[in-house]
DNA sequence: CGAGAAGTTGAAGCGTGTCAAATGCAGTGG
DNA sequence: CCACTGCATTTGACACGCTTCAACTTCTCG
């Protein structure tokens, strides 16, 4: 999906991953958000107008798409299934504000850490994480388009991570070593990511 | 509403502005939205758990509360009234998502050049705006808590704002004098907001 | 008229960016 | 199997945007 079009389906990451990027007019991209599987995405069908942001597979991905008539119906038909969309969209709403204070409060060093935190801590929710690791695919030069750094100033951070013993990262692995120091580095507290509840509503 | 606190209403500003923050452990804060009359906000009375952030008057404001069960019992009576609050969360996320984009991507200048565009025509499409201008109560240290910068350098940067002959800002009135330009300084689309459809779904 | 909040100013320091080049590694084709 | 290509990572030197600290001024309002 591309940042200006028309969304036509709701998506669903079923395997690999994606992100959701905006892009200025002088071509400055953010990376907004990293989709794993079982993320939802472009729930904006409902907003008639432009997607204001783009969707871009980062691995080899399989996605399920819901078009927008069967969403709606879906919606009508389960209050349940109504009321966990509802659910996902404002958990989602929330770490989008954690993001925003990430870019505006903390710096290059604790900016990293609660990302890599955040992502192990959601990939460890859907049960996709093994020996204290788990898959990794995103290259510096994302992650600095995440964090709003340049892929220079991501590598210098990442080597004062692993020096420090929080955490290993290569082979397109992330393991963090010490998760409770990587979330204090990062002033990580899981709370806003609205986890657990697997069966909600009701 | 403060942060951790679990949510019980629904709130709408009536009538004067207020912010949305997150607060660190240590202390920094982040102003993740700035609310203007017509705003609902706390809509996460879904979200079992705690409140994520906190919500805070910045001048005397009346708000309007609506209860989890009224709520609730609202958006299953009408779909008209459920598509209308989706929507409406859409687009606050939405909002979010540009915010994460102009800490990550925006310099100072095009950064407070942008949330002054934002804020005026999100003031102009409710009706806010007087002879060109509109009320401005935002003080440069909130202004620092909502771009990541510090007070000083927000009042740098307006100086230079004013220098450029982009706005006037006194009295707690701000004055867009050039809108296109200031819309061009801060890399400004106002498509994000998702304007305009004062009636919307059905 | 006094006191605290908001705005303004200057000088110096630091975190991060910029530029440029080197290295390593995976895939491709001869 | 090796040259070749392209992408990701790493490194160094230098520049600059923004912060820090501290003082001063101007507003606001009881």
């Amino acid at each position: 999906m591309s940042q200006g079009e028309r969304p036509r389906a709701v998506h669903v990451i079923v395997d690999g991953w994606a992100v959701s990027t905006k892009q200025l007019i002088d071509g400055r991209r953010q990376i907004v958000n990293f989709l794993v599987p079982g993320d939802l995405c472009a729930t904006n069908i409902y907003i008639l107008d432009r997607a204001d942001h783009a969707l871009a597979a980062l691995t080899h991905a399989r996605v399920a798409s819901i078009g927008a008539a069967d969403f709606e119906a879906m919606m009508a038909a389960s209050p349940r299934i109504a009321r966990a969309l509802w659910w996902n969209e404002l958990s989602a709403a929330s770490v989008q504000r954690e993001w925003t204070t990430s870019l505006g409060q903390r710096n290059a060093y604790e900016r990293i850490a609660h990302l890599l935190c955040e992502l192990y801590m959601r990939l460890h929710a859907v049960g996709l994480t093994q020996r204290g690791g788990c898959e990794f695919p995103i290259t510096q030069n994302d992650l600095a388009d995440a964090t709003g750094l340049t892929s220079v100033h991501v590598n210098r951070t990442i080597q004062q991570l692993r020096h420090d013993g929080l955490i290993e990262l290569h082979d397109k692995r992330l393991i963090p070593n010490d998760i409770k120091r990587l979330a204090e580095a990062g002033l990580f507290h899981p709370d806003y990511l609205h986890l657990a509840p697997s069966i909600h509503g009701g």
